[in-house]
This record gives C-alpha cells, structure tokens and sequence, in this order.
DNA sequence: TTGAAATACGAACGTCCGTTCTGTACGATC
DNA sequence: GATCGTACAGAACGGACGTTCGTATTTCAA
C-alpha cells in the first residue's frame, strides 16, 4: 500500500477511535486492529504513540474546519455568517462527523488536568482558535450594525459556545433530539436579543 | 485499621484520581500507590473495578449533593433558591471540590459512548437529577411569581446548565478566572430576563 | 532483469493492568 | 492466654500496553 494512502487511512480510523475511547484511551493495538494491521505497521508510520495523538489531533482539526469553519466563508459576512455557523456545527454534530461527538470538546475535558499529554496543547489551541473565530464574527456583525454596538463579543462567544456543549451534555444523557431542539431555541434567541 | 476508616479512605483518593485521569482511566495500582496499600488491599475491599467505579461515583454523589445541592435548602424556596444553586455550583468549582474540575460533567462526556462501563447509566442517573433540580427550582419560581409564566423551564435549566459548562471548557483553556466572570454574568442575564 | 528502497509482518521486550491466592500480622472474644 | 476472624502484604497469573527489531514482501528505477 502506498505510503500515504496507508497513513490516511489508519489516521481516518484513529480520529473515531479517539472520539470514542478518548485521546489518551486511544492504543496502538486497538488501531491496528480496526485497520487490519499489526502493530510493527502502525509504528512504522507513527514512531510514538505521542506522534499518533499529535497527528490525530492535526487530522481532526482538517475534518472539523471543513465540516464547520470554510463553509460559513462561502455566505456574507456579519449576522448571516454567524447563523450560517451555528447551522453548520448543529449539521456537523448531527450527522456524527466525530463518532464520538465533539471531538475537541471531548478532548479538552479529558485532558485538561494531564500535563503530560503532548497533545493537551493542540488541542487548547484549537478550541482557542474556534472561539477567537465566534468572536470575530460577533464583531463583524456589530461593524455592520447588525448586532448591538454595546455587546460583548467575548460574552457572545461564551453564550454561543454554551449551548452547543449543552447539546453534548443531552446527546451523553441520550436525548439528542431534545437538545438539539433547546440549544437551536437558546442560540436563536441568543441572536435576536442581540441584535439591534 | 478499621474497616470502614479505610474505605474511606480509599474512596476519597479514587475520586479524586477519576476526576482528573477520567473514571475509565482510574486504576487500582494508581490508587493503592495513592493511599500507600497494596493493590490486594484494595480487591480486599472492592471485589472488581467496576465495583470500585460505582462506590466512587456514589461517593462523588454525595460530596456533589453536599457541596451544590444540600445547602440550598436552607433558602427560601422560589427566584432566592435557584440563586443559591448557581451561587453553590460557582462556589463548588472554585474550590476544587473535585481536582479534575465537575467530576460528573468528565465522567458523562467520558463514557456517553462507551456502553461496557457499567458506572456509565449512574452518572447519567444522577446528573439528569441535577437537571430535574433545576427545572424544578425554575417551577416553583414561576409558582410564586418571581419568574415568568411562560417561560419554558426545560429550557431555563438548559441555558442555566449551558453557562457552567462553558465554566469548563474556559478552565480546560486555562482561563477559569475569565469563564467564572463569563458565566456568572449569563447566568445573571438569564434569571433577570427571566424574571416577570 | 536486477538492485535498492519502501512497506508491513510477526516476534519479542519490559511494564502495567485486573484479578486471585496465600501468608501473616493484629485485635477482639471467650 | 489460646482462638478466631479481620485487614492487609506480597507474589503470581494471563493479558494488553508501547516500543524495538529482524525479516519478508512489494514497488519502482536503472
């Protein structure tokens, strides 16, 4: 098998296994198995299970920016990009692009107190940057005089990123639907009351 | 040492561990190291580790109940309790009652896909209790008149819930100052546009 | 066709896991 | 003071872990 169509494929697998069993829960037998290789075969691609976690957590980050980030380009900016990224991370929850959930957010909380995983930082980094991107838009959207000119953008993002991990916390209780339901409510309501 | 003394003991220290390695990553060499016994005296009291997960996620219910929970009801029921709880879940995290951050909020977005875990439907159990707590503390608010009558609780404890888990994930980014800020500052904002 | 490089297997290593078993202190009971 | 039961240590087990290494197979260029 060529050398990138095997990476790309014990990668694509060991981004669900992580979603699932964790990034730390994540093993190298577990991985070879679910692509039908042996152990030596992985290491020869990942030289440590640390590179495997960095690499997962890079390939993660490829599959949510575009399930969640590019699209929301493609509309105008201001109040109907923000909209369209609330859209697009109920449709990426939805439709189980992480079989585990919310990777990141399953991420974050799991390695928040464990200094020695490499890929903490990564991880950190990544969120950081998808709540920079909720704030930006936020102040777009107030450049534009769609959302109020007093509003706190940072506490917008906050809010906005709330109900999504509400969401998360239904689909853990098994009642997705429901949450999906509130947190749609919670976030639109969320924008009209910040509009002007 | 006496029986019980020792359980005790032991427990404490697991819960501890399971809220910062995760409930699935808790292990009971880690433990017996943690509480310097050795691993047979920890199987002398807990005949499996699935036996030590539930007896720890029982006594993480009642350090929960007793931090958040309890002390609410010696507050006038209505609007005055339910800022009680909030006031008690901030303070409950502050205080790192749990190392690991919300020890229940790590364990349910830990196992909510992995089935194997038998501690997985109690720690669902009790935090859809929390949320039950809630939604009933935003009844009897709107029973006396101190909330609106058309507010929808399910919703209420959803948005109320949302704001401590985005608490979380900002402590997760290493900006607990800031998320407790965020957080009060929504929670504050929903009971006041709550209110009648 | 031949040679070299890429690719993966399979075995082995030391460590830690959960679990079980035996031995041994200690404290209470009669 | 002998007896008994509790509480724990310590060793051992089979298995999974991450990692390394030697070897076989494939791939492609010369």
């Amino acid at each position: 098998m060529a050398r990138d169509s095997s990476r790309e494929t014990i990668l694509d697998r060991a981004v669900q296994i992580a979603s699932v069993q964790g990034l730390d829960g994540l093993s190298i037998g577990g991985v070879a198995t679910a692509v039908a290789m042996s152990k030596g075969g992985i290491c020869a691609h990942f030289p440590s299970k640390a590179s495997l976690q960095a690499a997962v957590v890079e390939r993660a980050t490829e599959i949510f920016r575009g399930a969640v980030v590019e699209p929301i380009f493609s509309r105008p900016p201001g109040l109907e990009r923000l909209r369209a990224l609330t859209d697009a991370w109920f449709a990426y929850l939805a439709a189980e692009t992480f079989e585990g959930g919310c990777f990141f957010t399953n991420a974050l909380l799991e390695l928040d107190n464990l200094e020695e995983v490499e890929a903490r930082g990564a991880v950190a980094g990544q969120y950081g940057r998808y709540l920079d991107l909720i704030e930006r838009l936020a102040v777009e959207a107030i450049a534009r005089g769609e959302l109020r000119a007093e509003l706190n953008p940072r506490r917008f993002a906050f809010e906005l990123l709330s109900s999504q991990l509400g969401v998360l916390v239904w689909r853990g209780l098994g009642k997705t639907e429901e949450g999906f339901a509130l947190a749609r409510a919670a976030s639109n309501d969320l924008l009209v009351r910040s509009a002007v």
